[in-house]
DNA sequence: CCAATATAGCTACATTTGTAGTTAGCCGTC
DNA sequence: GACGGCTAACTACAAATGTAGCTATATTGG
């Protein structure tokens, strides 16, 4: 496997990291206008964030206009949320068997969210027994409705 | 409702705790003991920790035997993980659908899982409409094989 | 009772994280 | 071509986290 980890991040830079993933691309100052109102640290809070990320390699400077800097994530919000779960589930001893357990037992889930993941469960092994292997290639299908 | 945030406790700390949890209690040595050879900090280290911990209010000193003195944990470890997880579902924006996805992708599931979280979802659920509210008490009961 | 040993209780220090001010340079405008 | 504004860069600093040494004291075996 290529990239091991898709380098840590905390609550506050995933925030950051969410505003640019939600603009693909920006600015500082389009990052900055991007968060949400309520917690919007000062200007130089973000410029101070995004070259710590830089330097972490989550986001890369890919070209300048004018005088300003744009940047990009270099990590996909699904790897950066990978890791988030995979740190979770280490905590857990690495089953995600007690992680379904406790949200069950906050009614995080639904009897339709359940049977959702049933068919996701599903299809993935069948991509398995299948191929020997994950579906080479693109990832596997799923209904996408979000 | 009475304790609102069970504390946030890191990752060092959740280990801390486990060795705790693990015994139910005991001194400091008796958890700097239970601590994995692998990643064992100096006596001192774990001193530090504990009294963070209680500062913290994640453990209490209860007893003294000679001049030992005793913790045990404040909080369950059921509670902390519940935090843990409910900050990783805010990063989620809330909803633990995305959660199961990547779960589901990542293999992580087994259809034993699902069918497993099934019942206990149907439970819950079962709980709500027979009494309006979650089981009062006690929590739902489940199959306990770890 | 006294010495060896185990603990507790401080203090210390490097890193990481969160947050922001200050300064200096580039850019377009008048 | 000088000026005002936007942006980048650097510096600063406090709190949280991880890690551990030192000192004084309590315990206990001899």
């Amino acid at each position: 496997m290529a990239s091991k980890h898709p380098v840590k991040l905390t609550k506050f830079e995933m925030e950051i990291m969410d505003a640019l993933w939600e603009i693909g691309s920006g600015s500082i100052r389009e990052i900055h206008d991007q968060l949400p109102e309520k917690k919007r640290p000062a200007y130089t809070t973000v410029q101070t964030m995004i070259r710590r990320l830089e330097e972490k390699g989550a986001v890369v400077q890919t070209k300048q206009v004018g005088n300003a800097h744009i940047f990009e994530p270099a990590v996909t919000r699904e790897a950066a949320h990978r890791r988030l779960i995979d740190e979770l589930l280490d905590l857990f001893g690495g089953s995600a068997r007690p992680l379904m357990a406790h949200l069950a037992e906050a009614g995080k889930l639904t009897l339709e969210d359940v049977k959702e993941l049933e068919s996701l469960v599903t299809e993935h092994h069948e991509a398995f027994v299948e191929n020997e292997k994950p579906v080479s290639g693109k990832a596997i299908r799923r209904s996408r409705k979000a």
